[in-house]
DNA sequence: AATGAATGAGAATTCATTCAT
DNA sequence: TATGAATGAATTCTCATTCAT
């Protein structure tokens, strides 16, 4: 009996770098169909639609690196401690699967919404973040909102410049960089 | 009587506000002229194409910004002063239209083609700044890119914010928290 | 600028004949816009779906006939004056447009669950009319479920041998037979 | 160790009820399939295709029932008689196996090609026996089809009462009803 | 200018059937 | 015999655009 698990991966990754490449309305089941080399209704035999398949690769790894997140911030005391964790864990992964990563950038401002129904965004755990810094005089009290804010945008904007092609250095080579920076915006 | 300045207008913001709802690709003109309250054909009248509309939209508003971002770079000798202005500007134009402003940022990652053509974009202003002020001195070296993608990161990400909710205060309250920020990553 | 009433119309009764002929299932879009002389994409301005136009031409049919059938049952006095009311008014409703009771009797094994909901089916109102007349003593006490199988099947197999062409009668050629018929298994 | 007679055993009921819920159009391979618990294909080791399996569950049943109602006329010498033998045969079969029969009364309507082409419905039996009747003179000369029609119609509605649930007896507890009912509409 | 019915190309989806295991 | 992944033709449906009014 045929195993689809190879059809499914390779639909997955085609799928992806069309989504990034072309952005999810833009590309067709024909697209993904034609690049993994199957036939069209392979994909509704691994997905219900093509939404479905958008949704199920953002889900999946946002799901998998906010519990992660969760996980490293946990497991370090100071405040400090964990932003450098989070950063270079966030660095490491995206050199891991730029592609995939490219697709949970550019796709969270149209499927972010139904992460935020979860309530696991990584938005909020900084903030969880920031205030239990405040507690413990880590950090000057100011608005826990805008810090992350400061934090996902330097992070976040220094990956998008990979996707533009601005910056072709990995990103772990900015990780120090990148936490002196937020280091810097944060303690000014 | 009917005034056809009236009905663009209103086809124009309604257009805008389902554009940042939904997105480009998942805005029909069905949705555009139910919320203008005009039949569909009448949008044809006044643009040739969605596409065309979508461009308009963000061709009008981009330019505008561009210039004036240009004329601020000039107007001030010191990259200091010169980010300074910047920002404050950026932040003026977004709490005086935060709808046309998130089209225009979240524009780019739909219609990248446009911005390119233009290259013009925000980021390679700053790239012009920073270099010229590692000429000067008023900045240690570094990877303009890199610095760029500081800046872009805190206020677009202080605007993402807004869309999401995250934050209700306008943009010119945060200005010199933002200001602040910025130079407290750049100089760290 | 042109109107739709025209088209639908004509669409409904290609379909209608054409679900006739070959169910609602067997019966694509294609035969019925090619039928009707229009484009595929028009059905969907009067329809949102083969479905919703199968269920509209169904209800909109079944539902008025209740209607009348229960307004003729009111204004009789007596049982048999009901029954035979409401036969001639069945017979003169089939022979005014067999097509559309063609339909309504084929389609009601598919689609009857809807009506069903709606508590309007033609059966329920003869259960009425029946324990109306077991209570003044017109009819012997029975299963009113059961005679009112009996008054249904009667006439609808008239009309289904019509269907599949083994009558060519007009069903009021047939009316008086058909009401003697009925009242002979009742009071039998 | 599996054994292919349960499973096509299986397969054909499984399918019989879907096919009287949902009808032969509705009702997916996957479907019968899911039901059965076996995997999709398997039903191709049993038969050619839906259609055979539809048309065979409709034909084994069909030709017993033809086989047996042809004797039951044969063996009763007087009209009244032949009437009730097979009302009663019919009543006892229904009770028999209600979803196989509900399916060869349901299947009238969407298989009608193959009774067609086997010319033996249960309708043209009636027609010869009534031509029978008026021949012997047990029955005034009427329209054949018409008092099949009645006969049809009285025995099957009381058939299709079960499957919507308006009656729950037994169709045998109605035997003598139903014949008397019968009876009283012929002799009327 | 405005309308909204009609178009038709193209996209999404379904599903009976085949086939490698 | 059994499996279920894969196929692909057929079908449904969408929607930007055109056009008669």
């Amino acid at each position: 009996m045929r195993d689809g698990t190879n059809t499914r991966k390779r639909l997955e990754r085609c799928a992806l770098s069309l989504f990034v490449k072309k952005g999810v309305a833009a590309t067709t089941i024909k697209d993904i169909a034609n690049k993994a080399g199957v036939a069209e209704g392979t994909l509704y035999r691994h997905y219900e639609s093509k939404d479905e398949l958008a949704q199920h690769l953002f889900s999946s790894a946002y799901e998998e690196v906010s519990l992660q997140l969760k996980n490293i911030a946990q497991t370090h005391p100071t405040f400090e401690e964990k932003i450098k964790a989070m950063v270079h864990f966030f660095c490491e992964k995206y050199d891991e699967d730029p592609i995939l990563f490219n697709y949970l950038l550019l796709a969270q401002h149209n499927q972010l919404k139904i992460i935020h129904e979860k309530e696991v965004s990584a938005h909020e755990f900084l903030v969880v973040i920031f205030n239990e810094a405040f507690r413990k005089k880590e950090l000057a009290k100011q608005d826990p909102q805008f810090c992350a804010a400061i934090v996902m945008g330097i992070v976040l904007q220094a990956a998008i410049s990979r996707v533009y092609g601005r910056i072709n250095r990995s990103m772990m080579e900015d990780v120090d960089a990148l936490i002196k920076a937020i280091l810097g915006a944060l303690y000014s």
